[in-house]
DNA sequence: TGTACATCAGTGAACGCGCGTTCACTGATGTAC
DNA sequence: TGTACATCAGTGAACGCGCGTTCACTGATGTAC
């Protein structure tokens, strides 16, 4: 009696999410314990699919990932500050994200049509981030939408940098560069936003939306410098 | 002793938000439920200040509309329900806004200006329905954010029907009339959440940051005519 | 107009449940000698 | 290498609380005659 181990049967479905193959190299407590940390961020971002943050609790999201309700506390003081972490996270990637569209696109012709690819894709592979983000930017706890609204703003501020390097655009004074970043980060948000919603299939025609609308800001970006 | 009413404290001070002057006319039994039903609507607006939807209980918002949460059943089967009316209400106002604006402008060089205006009027002047929407917009609850979707795409094509009507746009197609009319909501949604987040004196500078996207969309969306 | 009965918005007690947080604890990992 | 002690990630019982929902009820309003 009591041999769990030996039967068929799996008495304890749910372990910490990242289990490393067997136990070939020890881990260290330490090791360990930033997986468990790990287990939490990612245990959260799972159920990030069909609740909000503010109505996700603690008890939960310890159980996904494995721990007592107690443990919870050995790796973060509250959810709020577990929220913090999975902002820095989810920038993280989205700072990588313009590292590689900054690496790949090469003549200016097809800037447009890459930058929309890269951006598609990136929400794509990365869909929990951009989900959390896309719904904490509005949504309830007060201190979520501060950091997410700084990393916007920074992210905005390093598109400025980019749009300068751009012949046609580097007349334009910098009140206008923040004016136009700020259109194009919108189009962005939007476009992840509808990403998310829509089923896979859809992709094509938001990738093509998004396009347009960015050549479309250009056109008028290119007639602003003329006009003011 | 007891005798609450005629002593200066106020035992119970939350009583229904819609209670009227005295009682001079006696509402009829169906008068008072509507007021309860419309005081439930309005304390619910009035908690999204600070929480998300989802994080709203029946007890609270019963509480604040002066009834017990047995009550609350007499007016809607659940949250869910009161959340899809409180939708209704908001775009309702929303499409208001539509006609006043399509009255209100006369001719073609001021019409930017003072879209931006009734706008910016229209979001401080409904703050609540506003928050609501964009809280919800991405927020948790599935039934609410398709409905929402439903009324932002009517709004997107009541949109085209006004750019069809401007002599440099009529040349288009419908599908470049409704990228345009997407990329016009997505400028007006962002102009709608940075007044929400903003201090009052932020106002006119966000005002005129909209003015600026929509005179660039403009000028990209004429020469989008010759390009394409 | 007066009376008898029906309707129904709102009450208050009760239920079982999941919540965040506390506490004393266990036992494997890590360290000092 | 072996032993004795310290650290600390995770446990499990317990707490008080607010939640949504049920139920039988009350009493003012409305209706039929």
């Amino acid at each position: 009696m009591g041999n769990d181990q030996q039967s068929g049967v799996r008495v304890r479905p749910e372990r910490p999410l990242a289990v490393t193959s067997a136990d070939d190299p020890p881990l260290s407590r330490q090791e360990r314990k930033g997986l468990t940390r790990q287990a939490l961020l990612n245990a959260a971002l799972d159920q990030l699919e069909s609740r909000s943050f503010g109505a996700m609790s603690l008890r939960e999201v310890s159980k996904a990932a494995g721990i007592t309700p107690t443990a919870f506390y050995r790796h973060f003081d509250s959810m709020e500050e577990l929220g913090l972490v999975l902002v820095d996270e989810s920038f993280a990637s989205l700072r990588e994200m313009m590292r590689a569209g900054r690496a790949q696109v090469a003549e200016p012709g097809a800037d447009i049509r890459t930058y929309a690819a890269i951006l598609v894709q990136h929400v794509q592979e990365h869909r929990p981030h951009y989900r959390f983000i896309a719904r904490e930017r509005s949504g309830g706890i007060a201190s979520l939408r501060a950091a997410i609204a700084r990393e916007i703003q920074s992210f905005s501020n390093e598109l400025v940098d980019d749009l300068r390097a751009y012949p046609v655009l580097d007349q334009l004074d910098r009140a206008s560069l923040d004016m136009i970043a700020g259109l194009i980060v919108t189009v962005m948000v939007a476009t992840a936003e509808r990403l998310l919603d829509a089923p896979p299939e859809a992709e094509d025609e938001i990738r093509a939306l998004t396009e347009d609308q960015m050549r479309l800001i250009v056109l008028g970006a290119i007639r602003w410098e003329r006009s003011s």
